[in-house]
This record gives C-alpha cells, structure tokens and sequence, in this order.
DNA sequence: GTCTATAGCCAGATAGAC
DNA sequence: GTCTATCTGGCTATAGAC
C-alpha cells in the first residue's frame, strides 16, 4: 500500500509502472486473502476436510481463480506453513533482541505464545501422516529453509537451557525441539477450551506448567 | 476355536447348532481380521488416509463382505476403536488387582503402556477435527460405554495422586485425564522413532519422564 | 486474471449373481 | 455371506470465454 503510493505520484513513463505495481498489489491482496483462509481452514477443520472450494470461498474469489496462484492443494498447505513459520520466527526473534532473558524462559514465551496462537484459530496443523503432503513440504525450499531457521534459533536456547540445568540435560535436545513443535498444536488444548470451562489464561498457564514441570508434584 | 470343538462333538441335532456355531465362528474370524486390519491402519495411515478397500484387501476380502459387517467407514473406525479401548480396560483392570501399588505409579504405567502400543503399531488414533467421525462416535453407545469406564477407572487414580501430593493438585484432574489420553498418541513418540537413534526403552523412558517430572531439570 | 462450466478421478457404498 | 461389477457424489484440477 505504501509502495503503490509512492510510484503513483511519478509521471506518465511511470504511469505503466505505477499500473504494474496496482497490479501486483492488487495480486498480493487477493493471496494474502487465500493464505488467510487456508490458514484458518487449517486450523480450524484440518488438511484433508478443507476443500479447495471452501478455500475460494473464504478467499471471495471462484476456485479456478485460487488455482492461478496455487499449483495445488498442497502448495496451499506449504504456503500457509510459510506463513506461520514467519510469524514465529518474527516472535523469536523479537525474543532474541532480549539477550538478559534466561535460554528457559525464552522457550517458555515460544511454547505459550504457539499455544495462544492455536488458542486464537491462528495456528494451522497438518497431518504428520499424509505422506503425499510430507514429500510435498520437503521439497518446498521456502518451507524448509524457515523451518531450519526455527529449529536452528530454538536449539540454541536448548542447549544454553540444558548446559546451565534449567533443562533436564538428560533429554536429548532433539527431543526437546519435537516436544516443543508438538506442543504447539497440542489437542490438550482445544479440549481444555472446548470444556468452556476455563480462561485463555488459565489454560496457558497450565498447560506451559504441566509441559515444563510435569504432572507430578514438585518437591517443595 | 475351543468353543467349536467342544460343540462339534455332539449328536445330529446339536449338529445344527454345530453347523451354526462353525458359521458364527467364521464370522467372527472374519471381523476380527477385519477390526484388525482398521486398527493397523489406522495407527499407521490415519482415518482419512485409510481407504475400505484397502481394509478389505488387508483383511483378505472383498470389499462389499466388509460393508456386510459394518455399515460404514465411520463404524469400522467404531469398532477398532472399541477393541483399542477393551485392551486398556483389561490393561488397567489387571493393574486395578494390584492395589498396594501407588495411584501415581499406575498412571505412570497406564501411560507406558500406551505408548508401548503406539510404538508396536497397535494403537488407532483419530482426527479429532472430523465432526462427522465425531458425531458418529458420540452416538456409539458400545464406544461411549467403554470411554466412560475407562475415564471414570484412571481419574480415580488422578484423584488419590492428587489428594495425597504426588500429582500436582492446582492442575483440574479433567486435564490430566486428557493429558493421559494425549500422550497415548502423542507424535513425538514417532518422531524419536523415525529418527531411528533410539531403542524403544529409551523412548518410553524420556517421554513417561518428559510428562512426569516435566523438561525443567529438577532440584536435587 | 477472473469467472462458469466441466473433465477426470477416486473412494464410499450398493446391486445382483452365486 | 461372498464375490464382481457398478453406481454415486464429491473433490482436485483444468478448459475456455471474457
């Protein structure tokens, strides 16, 4: 939007340009609106019952118009993923600039902060068993790439928080990062939520309790 | 089997009942390779993957002797379902008949032994973002009976762990009871065993501890 | 690029002979 | 009850007009 304005006050050589880049930003908007709508499709109803149809018409478009931008229905998936792994890597690196904070609270703030994404719809899942779709993200290099970052920038934090004793070092750190993925789109918390028994709040609270010290009792 | 020979070695009327009790053997032969074939596929391609024909294949039928059986998709996830359920019933009533042993052990092991199951390929699991399915096992009364026994058994347990400080009180014993059931197809667990470093031990190992005592490290 | 309309396919479910 | 063969509906993906 703030791009388009400034090539649009240039003159008349210009004017093609500043039609081009109406164009594209027209383009930007209606993938944005695709994203979005596979994004919350995902999280809401799942890979294999959403439909490309429902997609285009969360999107307001027909779905031959969401198959221009789109190869497939697993490229939707794959660019929803991006997605949400740029979000979470905004999130960790904004963290990151905060070098005072503890490598544990830092995973902490990642694990609640995925959990208040699910909690918000905001969180997309896929099925780890789809393998079609596995094969499909694997060979998506924008996918992998962020996905690297993520597990890269993460398992910095798990090694300062196992090296100081903050986290059990007896884990293997690989572990660590699995639980960490699989806790953000935890079905604990979709249940605790759909009990309607408890605040946002409190199930975060819990929940980040109960992956970071356990159910058993603490000694005191 | 036991049961057919027994009966066989009546007289001519009881030769009826023979013939059918041979019949009725058959058939349950047939559904329990049928029941069997869901809940292999079902723990490793997911409901949605699973097609009927291949359930009909694995079992070594036709397809339309499967819809003889069962009267949908939905029911034969039902039934796998069922049987899951019927072999952690057994599973914690043997535990039941040990009643020296701590509330807090037995949960540990009710949670190993599911997650046992799951590394055996043996314990079915099912999108819980289905509504149909959903709906369809909500309406199954041999399901829900069996759901109902096996809550109401494990949060007995929930309930003498917590009154007696060996789990975490602040947490609602209806979160652990979900946290149970989690873990049991928790994706971690396929995870550490795709990735093909770890004995089965040590998986079972970290993940009980990982849910138990939590990732912080904890004081000596 | 966007739309309407449709092709092509696959999987759930059934018909009908045996 | 079991089979082969088929129906049916829905979904991914595309053709073709504008």
């Amino acid at each position: 939007m703030y791009l388009w304005v400034f090539v649009a006050t240039r003159g008349s050589t210009i004017d093609t340009m500043a039609r081009l880049s109406y164009k594209e930003q027209v383009q930007r908007v209606r993938e944005d609106a695709i994203v979005e709508a596979v994004n919350r499709l995902l999280a809401s109803k799942g890979y294999d019952s959403m439909t490309v149809d429902e997609v285009a018409a969360e999107a307001g478009m027909a779905k031959a118009s969401v198959y221009k931008h789109f190869a497939s229905k697993e490229e939707l998936a794959g660019a929803a993923m991006v997605r949400a792994l740029d979000r979470a890597l905004a999130f960790v690196d904004e963290l990151r600039s905060h070098p005072d904070v503890a490598a544990l609270d830092q995973l902490k703030a990642v694990a609640r902060w995925a959990m208040q994404s699910q909690l918000d719809g905001e969180m997309p899942s896929l099925p780890s068993q789809n393998s079609s779709l596995t094969a499909s993200l694997q060979a998506n290099d924008e996918y992998m790439d962020r996905l690297i970052s993520l597990s890269n920038k993460l398992s910095i934090w798990i090694t300062q928080a196992q090296t100081s004793a903050q986290i059990n070092a007896s884990l293997p750190a690989e572990m660590i990062l699995y639980i960490l993925f699989a806790r953000a789109c935890d079905p604990v918390v979709g249940m605790l939520k759909a009990s309607g028994q408890y605040t946002n709040e409190q199930i975060l609270e819990w929940v980040t309790t109960s992956t970071f010290e356990g159910l058993g009792a603490r000694p005191q």
